[in-house]
DNA sequence: CAGCGTTACCTAGACTATCGTGGTATGATG
DNA sequence: CATCATACCACGATAGTCTAGGTAACGCTG
């Protein structure tokens, strides 16, 4: 459960792709289980609401980046299990290093005297 | 001039109002010369094209958080100067802090093994 | 003095992605 | 048996950036 704080997140733009791809670079997972680590990871700082995420991994998987397979969840529940190809490594080296520039740049400004 | 990179910067999404309130938090300045105050102190990591700038611009002062004047730029020029108000200051610590913990959390996931 | 690059502002529509809210279905829990 | 958690899906609303135009004035240079 989300914390009081109630952020309508407007900087996840761009930066959700490359948190699902990095999440599935740790190996195949579906959906629920993606934004569950996102969030549990992130201690609820980047929240992943269902209406962005499914959208994001069609997205995803029209653009050749992920697989999707039905199968199992842990808990023996039908589910869409995503992973990584090879297309989407390499998307995700790209934005990883677009991330890190980006973010770099908006520190300087930001977190300084 | 931007590098050969020709980024179509989703990252940016959230992140330039706060660019512009700590930009004026260092004294009124122009929108011209704030997206290039920014451009030139993250080396281009951020571009601020003027479609986004100027909206940006209305948006903010339309919610109270800067004012405008017109008035004349450092080379003379006719120029909109812009200046933080007190709501804008307060904007301009929320959404630092909103930033930080965004970006750490963004850091935890991509930015490790 | 004509042309060009820079400064400085403005706008309309296109685009894209997130969000809100609804829904389905199953299993576990009390 | 009602409720919650899991797990997926869809649709319209919303919001903000980008593209691509435009105006105007100034300084420099051929």
């Amino acid at each position: 459960m989300p914390l009081p704080t109630k952020t309508p997140n407007a900087l996840l733009h761009g930066a959700l792709d490359a948190l699902i791809l990095k999440t599935l670079d740790g190996g195949p997972r579906h959906g629920y289980a993606i934004a569950r680590y996102i969030e549990d990871r992130t201690g609820d700082a980047v929240l992943v609401e269902e209406g962005s995420l499914y959208p994001a991994l069609y997205r995803m998987e029209r653009r050749g980046w992920i697989e999707a397979e039905w199968g199992m969840s842990e808990l023996g529940r039908r589910a869409k299990l995503y992973r990584l190809t090879r297309a989407g490594r390499m998307q995700l080296a790209s934005e990883t290093a677009v991330w890190r520039r980006f973010a770099a740049g908006v520190s300087k400004i930001l977190l300084v005297p």
